[in-house]
DNA sequence: TGGTCAAATGGTAGCGTTATCATTTTCGCG
DNA sequence: CGCGAAAATGATAACGCTACCATTTGACCA
């Protein structure tokens, strides 16, 4: 009756229990003495350490987070499948999940339902805590959903530069400003901008770069310079047809994100334009597009992955934190961007208008 | 009484028992349907998935590899990230790898690594099988590197139309051969083709099924109007350049992918010919890129998330199989595609050549 | 229409660990 | 020397799932 139990067991693991009865003590023991908490005799903690020792004793990690209910699932909620955008945060974020230990549960927001029922999904299916990347992470509706429902949020990529709101993001206006120097330093004092999608507050962190660069170096903002668009290649084409239609178009063009400024090039191209002889050509954010059309995009490389790899990790913290009834305040990260030269700017081809310099 | 159990939960994480209740089943019966068990009445399949998706329930990896079933680690092994393609694609795996409880592991493979240090990487990292989208799954060497090692591995969206490899994938001549006559059908008898990379299979089914269209609507197949392209941007410029200074130009130019038919469209533009007044342009995968550019593309849509879909469905039954010491001949999956009419065809403007039509 | 058998479904008992309490031991101090 | 409190230890019941077997259902044939 004690042999044949019908014991699963597979492999032959020592288990909690076969040091305990090795050790002459219960497991529970044993539990304390694998976790280090204080509440153990140190002649038994000795007694416990040399059986796991001789044993060679390792403790399931499934059993382990079974029982204590450590398991955390995140969640990452999409909404605007900017492809490459997508793909790279995906990875990050993958990534950093499986290091920590974590489920990612990615998610699609069609913009048909409801916010109510998205977030309801979310609650019912045990999701610890969110990811929003943009445009989501700008959506005052669904920051205000959550909160409502406390579920932990981590913004990626907003231009909100601080709040009640965790968030992880590189400095968009700094970005923006670089940018516009380059354009500067290379010659040229005509540069167009073409705006992003208003319902993204890092659109305006990148006008506000641009402008200041221009106030910095003495050089007028030209209203006509500056076009709406919506971060799509449609609206970069309209944009860059009303910029380069001007009896005095600028001479370097600097779109918001890299869709448009290949519509930008695509615009060029089909008025004659070379690019970067006649017009240089810039974007932002560096997604896959910036190098697959020719010339490649000179543009402002955003960490993507790093960025996702660390919304996981300040979402985890913060999981943590709660649980041990921690209140801190929220995360904010500002990881580096940078300026990545190709081939898609120049200086300009004509010299500057007379008195555009000293 | 019925109130107070003390239950340990921290969090409303709906359980394996709270589907069976809700679909009215046994846990039992809900446990098989995700294990894709066959013993299970397609009725009661779909209630039960039906209750999955609704609770947006998963199971939990620890709770299962404790019960005996050891804990699966896929990989899904990239490596050139085609940025649209990719999204898609691991959305699609992630989604059934989190309902079929198996770990993801997602690994980028540089071009420099060696296949063996790759295969090394995985099998140190403790991986039962492997993803293989394209272009590895037509690699040869890494194909046998991964049977040497005796590493499950499923290949997606491959040209090889059978073999020892499992494979999920489209009928890629079929799909080529009806887009050619989609084409003829709108009265076009001069049809360019550019041709995809060959180190993908998937290039010479498509370009089969273009040549087979041709015949059998007796049409001859002009060789200048075939130029090669490698599926990237870049060389779609090179092809459609060729093909458009032609002395008789095509009026419609089939592209093997959508990069190479949106660069098609550009060269088009540049050239001073409207998309699809002067010029049918199609491509072949239904990217993202397809809708982004204008004229959206009249294209080929792969069922990209669902193939990843499957291919994590038919690796973990291969393991399951596997484990069980069953050898079953690999599956080979033949997923539907789908002509996607949009605005880049049209008649020709031209009349067919006198003679063209009987 | 009833009987047979395979397919479909359900019941039960763990898997190895920890939370929660109950119990025992230890030790300081009057 | 014994009392009470604190420290140390133990017993028990989950945690969520699947293996194993028992039971029910449905299909097919006589």
């Amino acid at each position: 009756m004690s042999d044949s139990r019908p014991s699963r067991r597979q492999r032959n693991a020592p288990t909690i229990n076969d040091v305990a009865r090795h050790a002459g003590v219960s497991p529970m023991t044993v539990s304390r003495v694998i976790n280090g908490e204080q509440a153990v005799r140190p002649a038994t903690r000795a007694k416990v350490d040399a059986t796991i020792a001789a044993l060679n004793y390792a403790p399931s990690a499934a059993a382990r987070s079974l029982a204590g209910g450590e398991e955390m699932r995140i969640g990452l909620l999409y909404s605007n499948p900017s492809a490459s955008y997508l793909s790279e945060f995906l990875v990050g974020s993958l990534d950093q999940a499986s290091r920590s230990g974590v489920h990612l549960v990615v998610e699609k927001w069609d913009e048909q339902t409801s916010v109510k029922a998205v977030v309801d999904h979310l609650t019912r299916g045990r999701i610890d805590g969110v990811i929003l990347p943009p445009p989501l992470c700008d959506l005052e509706e669904m920051v205000q959903a959550l909160a409502a429902v406390n579920m932990p949020a981590v913004a990626v990529a907003t231009g909100r530069s601080a709040g009640d709101l965790a968030a992880v993001r590189i400095d968009d206006r700094q970005a923006a400003y670089e940018m516009t120097r380059h354009l500067i330093a290379l010659g040229h004092s005509r540069i167009g901008f073409i705006k992003g999608n208003p319902n993204q507050s890092a659109s305006t962190r990148r006008l506000e770069g641009y402008v200041a660069a221009l106030g910095d170096a003495g050089l007028a903002v030209q209203d006509d310079y500056i076009a709406q668009g919506y971060f799509t290649y449609r609206s970069g084409l309209d944009a860059a047809e009303h910029i380069l239609a001007l009896a005095e178009p600028p001479t370097a063009i600097f779109a918001s994100n890299d869709d448009m400024a290949a519509a930008t090039v695509a615009i060029a191209h089909r008025n004659g334009l070379d690019v970067p002889g006649d017009l240089t050509v810039c974007g932002f954010d560096d997604t896959s597009l910036a190098t697959t059309i020719w010339p490649e995009l000179t543009t402002i490389r955003q960490p993507i992955s790093a960025m996702s790899r660390a919304a996981v990790e300040v979402l985890v913290q913060m999981l943590r934190a709660r649980r041990s009834k921690l209140e801190a305040a929220p995360a904010h990260l500002v990881l580096d961007h940078q300026l990545i030269r190709r081939q898609s700017d120049a200086p300009p081809r004509v010299r500057p208008k007379a008195g555009g310099r000293k």
